[in-house]
DNA sequence: CTGTTAGCGCTTTCAG
DNA sequence: CTGAAAGCGCTAACAG
C-alpha cells in the first residue's frame, strides 16, 4: 500500500491511450488489438504494475477471499483443514482469512461479524466445542452468505458439509477392543451437544449392541474436553466397581492425558487396560505405548470443503448442498493390541 | 458481499440529511450535534448496517490487514506464533491474512507478493528453511513496504527482528548435559545457512569450549531436517568410533526421531544417551522418557512482533527498527536425567 | 478495436 | 454544525 503505486491510469498516459483499453489489455479481453496489448503488457511489467485488488473488489463487488473460522490453529487436524483450504484457494484464484475462535462461542460469532465485514465470498467454519445454538449460522443463510460446515458441524441447514464417518470411526475401534478381549469398554466423550461426540457415541454404542455381550457394558462419560476434567474422569473410571479394561477416548490429546494417568497408577497398557484415541496425531506413534487411534484424511476434507464452497460461489444458480462424508481409517498399534503380534502401525 | 447490503446513502437519504455527516456521525466526529449522532446510529443499529471496508480502504489507501508468512501452519511452534499476532492485531483493529511457504523459497516469495498485491498494510515473516538469498526482502524495503522477521530471520537487515536467544538456550542445554556427567555430545543441526541453526551452534560450542573438556569433542551434523535424513545421521553417530553419549537435537520433532531409532536399537534413554530437543512442543512431557527441551515463548513473540509492526504502521516517522530477543526456559525432563533425581518436569 | 462515461461506497477538503 | 463535490483505482455499459 506504498504512494508511488503504478496505476492503469499511469500506463495510459504513458502509452496515450485509454484507461479502458489497459484495463482490457491487462485482462486479456479479446477485443483488443495484439499490438496494443503487448505494448500494454510490456510497460506494466517495466513499471512493475501491481492491480490494486481493493479497488477491482469496490468496482465488481467481490473480494475473491473466503474466510475461515476454526476452534483453534495450534492444532495439528485444523491446521491441516486449513492448509487443504488454502492450497486449493489459491489454486483457484482466492486468498484467506482465517480466524480462531478459541473455542469459545462469543468469538465465534465475532469472528463470522469481522470476516463478513471484511466482505469474503464465503465461509468455511468449523464450529467452536461452546456452540449450541445456532442463530449466527441462520443469519448468514438469510443474507445469503455462501459458506460451508466441516468437521464441527451441525445437520439439518441448509447448507454444505464436510465430515468423517465418526459413528463408523468409533464402531470400529469398538469391534478391534471386541476383538482384543476387551469386555469392558469406557467411552470419554466431549461435550454432549458437539456433533463429533454424538456420532462417536453412536458408533461405540452400536458396535456394543452388536456384540451382544453376555455382561453389556455401556460407559460413556461426558467431559469439558479440559486436561483436568480428563484426569478427574480417569481416575473416577478406574475407582468405579466395574472398572474398564479399554478406554476409547474422543480424541488423541484425551487419551493421552489419560495414559498419563494410567502410567501414573502404574497400570499397563494394553494388558491392564487398552486405550485407542482418534485423530492421528503427530507422535501419537512415538507415545509409549504407540497410540492405536483413528486416522482422519484433514487435508483432504479442506479441499473438498473449499472446491464445495468455490463451486458455490463460481455458479450459484444451479447449486445444491452436498453432505460429504470422508471415511477414516483405524491406526491399529501398541496401546490397544494384547496379543503380541506386532500390529501394522 | 451481498446485493442488499444497506449504505451511509440509505441512511442519509432515510434521514433526509447528507451522506457527508452520516459518514461524520459513524465515526464519531467532533462535529456533529449530538442529536443528529444519535439519530443515525440509531438507525444504523437497526438498519443492520456494515461499514464497506473495501470502499473505506480504497479511500484511505490502508487495508488495515497484516499478512503473515510463516514455514508452516502445522506446527504447534508457528500456530501459536500467529495466535499471538491475531490477538494482537485485532485488539488494535487489524485484521490477517495467513500464508505458509511450506520451507519452499519460491513459494515465500510468491506468498509475499500476493499480500502485497491484496494491499496488507504491513507484513510478519519467518523465512523459509530454504532461504538464503534475501533480495525479496530488499525489495520490500526498497518499496517501503513495513515488514517484521520473527523466528527465522536474517540479520544485518534494516528491519525489526524478534528471536528468543538461540544461542543461550543452546548453550544452557549444553551445561545441563555436561552437568549430568556427559562428556561427547553431539548435535544434530539443519541446514548451515539457517539463522536458528548458526546461533545453536554457537551456544553449543561455547558451552563446549568453556568446559575445556579433557578429550575436546565438537560433533555437530547437517541435516536437511527430514526424518529420513535424521535417521540417517543418528545411524551414523551410533556407528561413529566416538560414539556419542548425548544427543542435541535441533528441535523436539528430530528429537523424537532421534529417539525412535535409540529405541529401535535397544538403547535406553538417559543412560546410554542422553537427549535434549527445542521448542517444547505439546506431548514431549507425554514421551518416554519425557522429552527434555527448551520452551520458547511463541505466542509472545508473536505478540511482540505485531505490535512492533503495529507501531511502525501508527508512526511511521519516528520508528527506528528493534531487534528483540526473548529468553529461552531449559525444561530438564527424564531424557536428560542421568541421577534418579526427579527433574521437575 | 478503442474511447467516454458513470459509478462501486466511502472520506475529506472546502464552503457555508 | 452540515452539505456539495471530488476522487481513491478500477470495470463495464455504451457509443463509435
Amino acid at each position: 500500500m506504498k504512494k508511488g503505486q503504478v496505476t492503469i491510469r499511469d500506463i495510459a498516459l504513458k502509452l496515450n491511450i485509454s484507461i479502458s483499453t489497459v484495463s482490457r489489455a491487462l485482462r486479456d479481453s479479446p477485443e483488443i488489438k495484439l499490438e496494443t496489448r503487448k505494448k500494454v503488457l510490456a510497460l506494466a511489467e517495466k513499471l512493475n504494475y501491481t492491480p490494486n485488488v481493493v479497488a477491482q473488489s469496490l468496482r465488481v463487488n467481490k473480494t475473491k477471499t473466503l474466510g475461515i473460522v476454526v476452534p483453534e490453529l495450534a492444532s495439528h487436524f485444523f491446521a491441516s483443514n486449513i492448509s487443504g483450504i488454502q492450497d486449493t484457494a489459491y489454486k483457484r484464484g482466492y486468498n484467506v482469512m482465517i480466524c480462531q475462535s478459541n473455542e469459545n462461542f462469543e468469538q465465534e460469532k465475532s469472528d463470522i461479524r469481522t470476516l463478513i465485514s471484511s466482505r469474503v465470498d464465503g465461509l468455511l467454519i468449523s464450529l467452536s466445542r461452546e456452540t449450541s445454538s445456532f442463530e449466527h449460522l441462520q443469519h448468514l443463510i438469510d443474507r445469503e452468505i455462501p459458506f460451508v460446515l466441516f468437521d464441527r458441524i451441525v445437520e439439518n441447514l441448509p447448507v454444505s458439509t464436510v465430515t468423517v464417518d465418526d459413528s463408523l470411526g468409533a464402531y470400529n475401534v469398538v469391534q478391534h477392543l471386541l476383538q482384543q478381549g476387551c469386555q469392558k469398554i469406557a467411552f470419554i466423550s466431549g461435550p454432549k451437544e458437539m456433533y463429533i461426540c454424538k456420532k462417536r457415541i453412536d458408533g461405540y454404542q452400536k458396535a456394543l449392541e452388536e456384540a451382544e455381550l453376555q455382561h453389556p457394558y455401556n460407559n460413556v462419560q461426558f467431559s469439558d474436553l479440559t486436561n483436568e476434567d480428563i484426569r478427574r474422569i480417569t481416575h473416577e473410571l478406574l475407582d468405579q466397581e466395574e472398572r474398564p479394561d479399554a478406554i476409547f477416548a474422543l480424541n488423541d490429546p484425551v487419551a493421552v492425558e489419560v495414559l498419563k494417568v494410567l502410567k501414573a497408577k502404574g497400570l499397563s497398557v494394553p494388558e491392564d487396560i487398552a486405550l485407542v484415541g482418534f485423530t492421528n496425531m503427530p507422535f501419537s506413534d512415538a507415545l509409549e505405548p504407540s497410540l492405536s487411534t483413528v486416522d482422519q484424511p484433514a487435508y483432504e476434507m479442506g479441499r473438498l470443503a473449499a472446491n464445495n464452497l468455490l463451486d458455490q460461489l463460481m455458479n450459484p444458480a444451479d447449486f445444491q448442498p452436498k453432505n460429504l462424508v470422508l471415511d477414516t481409517e483405524l491406526v491399529i498399534r501398541h496401546s490397544s493390541s494384547k496379543n503380541n503380534a506386532m500390529p501394522k502401525g
